[in-house]
RNA sequence: GGCGCGGUGGCAGAGUGGUUAUGCAGCGGACUGCAACUCCGUGUACGCCGGUUCGAUUCCGACCCGCGCCUCCA
């Protein structure tokens, strides 16, 4: 059975799902002004696994993350750069997509946008009007009247009184309520805009998770998902707007990936102090930003740091290590590795606990082949590369993982000429000359294992 | 100020009321021409103070420290 962390009850609860083998799951996707850093990577590589680790328990998983492609944010940056907004939410779509690929990251099912979704969402806006929940200003705004829904701070731990007395924000006079937010922002002259029954506007920026994950989930869905600092107001306002219009649950799993930092400080769009996933990939392959991420739990903090990624990088050269040269057995059965990985995953997801089986597995295959048992550690390697694969890890042939580099360096050929040129020197027992060769190689990135064999390599 | 999370060995990072996390780094040994890879061995780690208990890093309380949200941000 597995265990997940609810925010919303703060606690660990075994999943149950509205509909049996079934999950609908929705989770924030990226706002496409800019490239995604690694914040988002965090968020996406998380529940890559989370999705990855229900269709291996064998549920059927609908994943739907959402893009959000017209906002303040993205105006302005087009504005900036002289362009046509959906020429840079294009761009940047495109971009996004180059980089979850690079990670892995299995693609959801849908992905709606919120210019392709209007409709769903001035339906809402008005059920929510007509309902007594929302109501137009005399400027054209709309807004959700957070007084009027019951429960409001229920995600978030807030106290209503506690927002409203501590609203910080200028207090707009067109709002009833300063803790009230916009469903609806009248356009101003030259904006881009759409047609309303309250004017030409654009959505608020919560509105559209509301429409868009009712539409695709139903009024009431098994997993919300997103980053840690959109659990307010974000997630709260999308409950308020959600069950005010539905009259039903809107979500029954709250989860939230933890925050990402940078020497000590979040990493955030605000502080400048970001990395995007794409330099990152400049200095380690994706793999090895993966397995950082993986590496620890989704809820837990982590620290970015040149070190932390190196040290993702030995170990998961170790891993590669184990499999190499080793062609995994086809359909091996179930095995206590395999029940201890699930033991970890069902409490939450734990990758950092699964890792641990992973790294049992490469010592016992380790320990198989120097024993001269291929067969035994060919079924190992296939459990290893199975439960990698739920980690979304493992994958590539190790050769090609151990091989592939910035492209910077010497050619494969070049390198494979100086290794056999080496092995002639020590046929001649001319250490000084194979050493001096070794030596050179890996000044240009490149170790060499020997082996009975012979003469592997791979790019440090 | 309000709400929430966390403090584990040199570092990263799980977990548990009494028994090995794991990895990286280090040290010793094996293997090797020498290395690398790999294997074997190796470290009285659980912020502080009380309490509960036969026994607490693990439960309870206080304290100290760090972090996050409360404003656009994944």
């Amino acid at each position: 059975m597995i265990q997940l962390y609810n925010t919303l009850t703060q606690r660990k609860e075994p999943l149950k799902t509205l509909e049996p083998g079934k999950v609908r799951m929705y989770v924030c996707g990226m706002t496409v002004y800019d490239f995604c850093h690694l914040g988002h990577a965090r968020v996406l590589v998380a529940f890559d696994v989370i999705t990855r680790y229900l269709r291996h328990s064998g549920y059927d998983v609908t994943y739907v993350r959402n893009i959000t492609d017209v906002d303040d944010k993205i105006l302005r940056r087009a504005d900036e750069n002289g362009e046509a907004f959906t020429a840079l939410t294009e761009r940047m779509i495109e971009a996004m997509h180059e980089d979850e690929r690079s990670l892995g990251v299995i693609a959801p099912d849908q992905e709606p946008r919120a210019t392709g979704h209007m409709d769903d969402m001035l339906r809402m806006i008005q059920t929510l009007i007509e309902k007594g929940f929302a109501y137009a200003a005399d400027n054209g705004d709309v807004y959700f009247a957070v007084e009027q829904f019951n429960g409001y701070g229920k995600l978030s731990k807030k106290k209503l009184d506690d927002l409203i007395a501590g609203a910080r924000v200028d207090v707009s006079e067109v709002k009833r309520s300063p803790a009230d937010f916009a469903l609806w922002k009248a356009a101003k002259s030259g904006e881009v805009s759409w047609p309303s029954p309250w004017g030409d506007g654009r959505p608020g920026w919560h509105i559209e998770c509301s429409a868009m994950s009712t539409c695709c989930l139903g009024n009431t869905f098994d997993i919300h998902g997103g980053g840690p600092d959109l659990l307010f107001p974000h997630h709260e306002n999308e409950i308020a707007q959600s069950e005010a219009a539905t009259g039903q649950p809107f979500v029954n799993y709250w989860m939230h990936a933890g925050a990402v930092r940078v020497n000590k400080e979040k990493m955030s769009k605000s502080l400048g102090n970001f990395f995007t996933i794409r330099e990152i990939l400049e200095k380690y392959p994706a793999e090895v930003v993966r397995y950082f991420l993986v590496s620890s739990h989704y809820r837990s903090q982590v620290d970015y740091s040149e070190e932390n990624l190196a040290e993702a990088s030995s170990t998961l050269t170790r891993l590669y290590q184990a499999l190499r040269g080793l062609t995994p057995a086809a359909d091996v059965p179930e095995t206590d590795y395999d029940a201890r990985f699930q033991a970890a995953m069902d409490d939450d997801f734990n990758t950092a606990g699964a890792n641990t089986v992973l790294h049992a597995l490469a010592s016992e295959i380790n320990r198989l082949r120097r024993d001269g048992e291929e067969a035994e550690a060919s079924r190992l390697a296939a459990v290893l590369v199975r439960l990698g694969g739920v980690l979304g890890l493992l994958q590539q042939d190790p050769e090609a993982y151990f091989q592939s580099g910035s492209g910077e360096g010497p050619s494969a050929e070049e390198i494979e000429q100086q290794i056999e040129a080496r092995a002639e020197a020590r046929r001649n027992r001319d250490f000084a000359e194979a050493d001096r060769i070794r030596d050179t190689l890996a000044e240009q990135g490149v170790i060499l294992d020997d082996s009975r064999e012979g003469t592997s390599w791979r790019r440090a």
